[in-house]
RNA sequence: GGAGAGGUGGCAGAGUGGUCGAUUGCGGCGGUCUUGAAAACCGUUGAUCUGAGAGGAUCCGGGGGUUCGAAUCCCUCCCUCUCCGCCA
C-alpha cells in the first residue's frame, strides 16, 4: 500500500510513475485526495465535539462534588446533544476513511527509476547472461520424460493420492530434493541470512499484511475449520515476523532465509507451460528475505541478485538475469530481477527466481517501522527472493545435465549433499 | 475434546467508575562520576490521527452496550496460558 503522505505531497509523481506500469491512476488519486480531505474535515469537527464533551463531563464531576445537582443536570442535557452530534460525525468520518482505504489498496507500488517501460515479458531488459552453456545430445528429452524413464518423479501417483500438481518424488528424486534444500540453506546462511522455520499455515492477519488478502484469496488453500491459509510462499510467515514492530535502527539489515513447502491453487492454469514441474500446487522453495533501511535497500537488492547468481553458477546452469519492465512487474514490487535458466529440451527460458525490492509498500501494511535519528517513526523497506525454488531448478538440472543415455550428471557442488554423482 | 485462569506501554507487572495514557521495576536513551567501562546516582523514554503551532482526538485483545464520565460494570467474539483427556 502506498503511503497517504506520498499521495498528498506528490500526486503527479505517483500518476506519472504508475503509467510505467501501464496503470492509469489519475482518477483514483483524485478520489483518494478528495476522500482524504473530507475525512480530515469531519475528524476535526469530531475532535472538537469530543473535546467539548470531555470538558463538560469533568465539569459535571465538579458540580456533583459541590452538591450543585441542578446545574449538573443542565450540563448533562447539553452533553446528550453533543453526543448525538459526535455519533453522526464519527459515522461520517468512518465512511470517508473506508472509501479512501478501499481506493488506496487499488494502487500498485510505484516502479523505481530503473524500471524500463514496457507492456509484456518481451520488453524486459536482459541485464546479463552467464553460466555454463550446455550442448545437449540430439535426443535430449524434456524433464518430465527424464523423470519418468529414471522413475524419480511420479506424477500419476500424485494424481492418485491427491490430484494434478502434487507429484511424488521417489528414490534419487526424493534425495536430490533434500540435497538441494540443504545446499540452498547452507549457501544462504553462509551469506549471513538467519535460518528460520515458520508455520506453513497462517492466520488472516498475516495473509492480509503481506497482501495475499483480500484480492488474492482464491489463490491460496484455505483451512476452513480454523480459518487458516496455507502459505503460497515463505515470504508470508517470514515477513510477518516483523509485523507491527518498531525495529532498532542498529538491527538493520535483517536477513532471514527459510525453507518451506508452498501451496498454490493456480486456478485457471493449463497447457504445456504447466507440464511436469513447471507449475505445481505444492512445491519446495528456499526463500531469502531482507528488511532494510530505505537508504540501503537497493544496495541490498544488488547483493541478493549476486548471491542468487552465485548459486546458479555453482549448479552449472545457463542463465540470464532480467530487469522486469513496468508491465511485467508484480503489483507490489518497485524493482524486480528475474532469473531464468535455459531449457534446451523445452526450447525456452524457465523462471527460477525472482528478487524484488518492495520499498515501503509492504512495510506500510505490515506496520514495520524504525526510528530515524530525529526519533521519528519511519517505514522500513522489505525485499525478498527465491534462493531458490526447487521444481524448476530440478527441471533445469535434469534437462541441462542429461547425457545421450538419458542419465543425469550431478554438478560438483551438489555431490556432497546427494552422495551420488549420477542419476541413472 | 472437558474444566479453569487470563489478555494493560519493548518486557515484567499494578490499577476495579472521575485529576489514569495509566503506579512501579527491568530494558532503552541522555547526564554526573571514571583513563575507559561497570556499579551508583540524576533525568528522560508509548503509538496513531489531526493541527502552521499551541493544542486537540483516539488507543489498556476486537466489536457493541450502560453512564454526564469506563482500563475499571454488562454483552459478544477472538486469542493465550494452566490442569485433565488424546497423541507425533
Amino acid at each position: 500500500m502506498l503511503t497517504l503522505k506520498l499521495l498528498r505531497e506528490q500526486p503527479d509523481f505517483v500518476i506519472e510513475r504508475l503509467a510505467v506500469k501501464n496503470f492509469d491512476a489519475s482518477q483514483i488519486v483524485k478520489d483518494i485526495l478528495e476522500a482524504d480531505s473530507l475525512r480530515r474535515a469531519s475528524q476535526t469537527k469530531l475532535d472538537s465535539t469530543l473535546a467539548e464533551q470531555n470538558q463538560k463531563a469533568k465539569e459535571i464531576g465538579m458540580l456533583m462534588k459541590q452538591g450543585n445537582k441542578e446545574e449538573a443536570e443542565n450540563v448533562k442535557k447539553l452533553v446528550a446533544q453533543l453526543k448525538e452530534q459526535s455519533k453522526e460525525l464519527e459515522a461520517q468520518m468512518e465512511e470517508h476513511n473506508k472509501a479512501m482505504n478501499d481506493l488506496l489498496v487499488l494502487l500498485p507500488n510505484i516502479p523505481c527509476a530503473q524500471v524500463p517501460a514496457g507492456k509484456t515479458a518481451e520488453d524486459n531488459v536482459v541485464v546479463r547472461e552467464g553460466g555454463c552453456k550446455t550442448t545437449l545430445p540430439a535426443n535430449a528429452k524434456p524433464h518430465w520424460e527424464l523423470a519418468k524413464s529414471l522413475d524419480i518423479i511420479d506424477f500419476d501417483l500424485g494424481v492418485k493420492l491427491t490430484g494434478a500438481g502434487f507429484p511424488v518424488y521417489k528414490d534419487k528424486g526424493a534425495k536430490i530434493q533434500r540435497a538441494l534444500i540443504s545446499f540452498f540453506l547452507d549457501r544462504n546462511t553462509r551469506a549471513g541470512y538467519m535460518e528460520v522455520q515458520p508455520p506453513l499455515v497462517v492466520n488472516e492477519a498475516s495473509a492480509y499484511a503481506t497482501g495475499q488478502l483480500p484480492d488474492k484469496e482464491g489463490q491460496m488453500y484455505h483451512v476452513g475449520l480454523d480459518n487458516f491459509y496455507m502459505i503460497p510462499t515463505a515470504e508470508v510467515p517470514v515477513t510477518n515476523i516483523y509485523r507491527d514492530c518498531i525495529v532498532n535502527k542498529a538491527d538493520f539489515p535483517i536477513k532471514m532465509t527459510a525453507y518451506t513447502q508452498c501451496f498454490r491453487r493456480e486456478a485457471g492454469s493449463y497447457g504445456k507451460d504447466v507440464r511436469g514441474l513447471n507449475r505445481l500446487h505444492q512445491f519446495d522453495k528456499v526463500e531469502i528475505v531482507q528488511l532494510s533501511l530505505p537508504e540501503n535497500s537497493y544496495e541490498a537488492l544488488d547483493g541478493m541478485v549476486k548471491h542468487v547468481e552465485s548459486i546458479i553458477q555453482e549448479l552449472e546452469l545457463p542463465y540470464r538475469i532480467l530487469r522486469l519492465c513496468g508491465g511485467d512487474m508484480s503489483f507490489t514490487s518497485a524493482l524486480t530481477y528475474d532469473f531464468e535458466v535455459y531449457s534446451e529440451a523445452q526450447q525456452r527460458w524457465l523462471e527460477v527466481s525472482s528478487v524484488s525490492n518492495f520499498e515501503s509498500f509492504q512495510a506500510n501494511r505490515l506496520k514495520l517501522r524504525y526510528k530515524d535519528d530525529e526519533g521519528k517513526t519511519q517505514l522500513a523497506h522489505t525485499l525478498n527472493g527465491s534462493s531458490l525454488a526447487l521444481p524448476r531448478i530440478l527441471a533445469a538440472l535434469l534437462e541441462n545435465h542429461q547425457d545421450e543415455q538419458g542419465r543425469i550428471h550431478i554438478p560438483a557442488a551438489l555431490r556432497e549433499y546427494t552422495g551420488f554423482e549420477w542419476i541413472d
